[in-house]
DNA sequence: GTCTATATTGCGATAGAC
DNA sequence: GTCTATCGCAATATAGAC
């Protein structure tokens, strides 16, 4: 964002970490519009109120979201390795920008207006890509016929955003954590590969 | 809770689910005293305030919890069983009250000021258990070297809670999943039994 | 387009009757 | 202790000057 964005840009980018932070309804207009520095009416002026500014947070973040897993369509791509590109891309895209997911987080558990018409659609997609990979490695015999392809997905996602979805102060509180263990993706995939693996553990 | 409860009891329980559905800021005490059928004068002169009624409410819940985790503390029980026990205790504790672990869960995402005054402490201890549970059986020999007991705790309580954290919504739309699969539990505790066990996979 | 000023609503908390 | 009535405040949204 250049100094001087255009309003819009600047009420979206100034809005992000409100919501990302404090919610929806935790976050002010008032606030918003300070941080940004304009007048609080822009906000209806160009977003017809707080709620359809909301919506254009959600679909700028996912810009990012999308640009982090599109590499996850590559061609070529032996079913383990997309999924290995799976996790590791969730690492990277909260690395990249902390606040994201636990924006998306926040949605997931807390459902507004926009969860079904913004997000449901891109979700959808994201955790097709997931699920498709782990069938394709349990057709190429890499995973154990009892594992529900589903439920693996779940574990993986699991694993990959709960850390983040915690928070830093919980992190460091409840688990003695200053920051997300560096190795903690490799330990996942260890994890994973060995527990749903054909091999006899 | 009788028909006839005091109204401090009927305050707290009428609290509870709409904390839990809509945070504490998304809930109004006019919205509280309606669903108790009492004044809303009552919530100041009983708890001083919507702050204090709150924390009433993580108390009450957290009665739950404990009884829930009691077992873990449970003599005589090797480490693994331990790690078994605490597993299944969240599932089952999510069974019985689904609302509760997304409240609480909804504190780790967002703390209130309740947050270190009554959930740290609490918290605290049943992370421990869940610990110390994983450092004996690494010191058994049952977990490989390599395992940081922090990261396979946190991959624990990632894979026991996040499918409920997401809520029912979420679950149908983005897993396709109308519940959460019964066999759940034996998988997480599969997968983390062989992806951090001592024997080669 | 961008501002100031304000309309309108809903909030949490309280005063005071009973 | 429990109620009615209301205070004071902050919220979003809008009207209208420029």
């Amino acid at each position: 964002m250049a100094i001087d964005a255009g309003i819009r840009e600047r009420l979206v980018s100034s809005a992000r970490p409100l919501f990302a932070e404090k919610g929806f309804c935790g976050t002010s207009v008032r606030e918003i519009a300070k941080r940004a520095g304009v007048n609080p009416a822009s906000l209806s002026y160009y977003f017809g109120g707080k709620e359809g500014l909301y919506e254009a947070v959600l679909e700028s973040l996912w810009e990012e979201v999308d640009q982090h897993f599109s590499l996850l369509a590559a061609e070529g791509l032996r079913p383990m390795e997309r999924i290995e590109r799976f996790v590791r891309g969730f690492f990277s895209l909260h690395a990249a920008n902390p606040a994201l997911v636990r924006f998306l987080n926040r949605e997931l558990a807390d459902p507004t207006s926009c969860f079904e018409t913004v997000l449901i659609p891109r979700v959808r997609k994201v955790a097709g890509l997931l699920r498709g990979a782990i069938v394709e490695a349990k057709d190429e015999g890499m995973i154990k016929e009892g594992v529900d392809p589903e439920a693996a997905a779940i574990l993986l996602a699991s694993m990959s955003n709960y850390v983040f979805l915690v928070g830093p102060l919980a992190r460091k509180i409840f688990l003695g954590l200053e920051k997300v263990p560096e190795g903690l993706p490799d330990l996942i995939l260890e994890v994973f590969r060995n527990g749903v693996s054909t091999h006899e553990a």
